[in-house]
DNA sequence: TCCTAACAGTTGAAAATGTAACTATCAAAT
DNA sequence: ATTTGATAGTTACATTTTCAACTGTTAGGA
């Protein structure tokens, strides 16, 4: 039987991933803020399009773990910059394609670059092959079948 | 020299890790929310109160990483839950010394074991010392001498 | 055809958050 | 004693996020 004092906050573990992903995030946050003043979804909507090509609103809000409403309003602002071009699917017309324009592209080329950079001295932070840890620990840790929120 | 090409979303460590840190923290989230209608930063509070005792609220800024008005804003709320009882320091009038009340760590205590039963949980995806290493892992990761945001 | 349910995406209002300005208190220097 | 600068914490306002309701479109019957 559990009892509430062995609790222990310091190894209580969404509480030290929360914490790292804050602290990590934040440092490229920082850049494409500064440089491109954009929002976390607007990047996330971006990288997502920027790697895979065009993808419907629907697709980044199961891929980015992204609300529907977020990833609308990050595409309407991608859109006015010119970051962004849609177009109706003319099999069904609920969807819109969406796709990087050349200029948005560019945008995305850059941060990529920062993002490796960072990457790097992430990896550099975890030792030889503490990266390849890490992310097969997190793989673990998210049960596909129990992520079900946030998506729209 | 990095290329745009090399970038690889799917193993971005800040993308990764805030998946991982929002779908884990999303699995207790829903329990005191539903339970006791708490937000984030109430039970960010609660949990370093019940842990450590009395403190401030700047202690709780610095040990949390949460923005001094998010712990206002949260110390409010669960005070007029009566969660939570202050007082003025009498050595240094600027100081307000928080600590919950015996409803209050009713409340910490109940929340304790639903952690446990969630950590266990974890560790058990993880595998035998997953939790262990991903623990080092994540420290490593955030260079505490980078730190310097959210902390009022 | 018409009805119903589902889906893609948008919008408006409420809640939460971030930023900066604010009050009150203290410490150090003059 | 008074000024200056720092600190603890709160509040006001702007931005962001969430939630629910909405439009428009498609699919599957009756």
């Amino acid at each position: 039987m559990s009892k509430a004092t062995d609790f222990d906050l310091e190894a209580f573990l969404p509480y030290r991933l929360a914490q790292a992903a804050e602290a990590v995030s934040l440092e490229f946050y920082q850049l494409y803020r500064s440089r491109y003043a954009m929002t976390r979804p607007e990047w996330r909507v971006m990288a997502h399009l920027g790697q895979y090509g065009a993808l419907t609103a629907r697709d980044i809000c199961d891929r980015a773990s992204l609300h529907k409403t977020k990833v609308s309003r990050a595409v309407y602002a991608l859109e006015l910059r010119k970051w962004l071009k849609r177009g109706r699917d003319d099999g069904d017309r609920r969807f819109e394609w969406l796709e990087l324009t050349g200029a948005g592209r560019k945008t995305y080329d850059d941060l990529c670059r920062e993002g490796l950079s960072l990457e790097a001295r992430l990896r550099t932070r975890l030792g030889a092959d503490g990266a390849a840890q890490l992310l097969s620990l997190l793989h673990k840790l998210v049960d596909p079948a129990a992520v079900r929120s946030d998506r729209g």
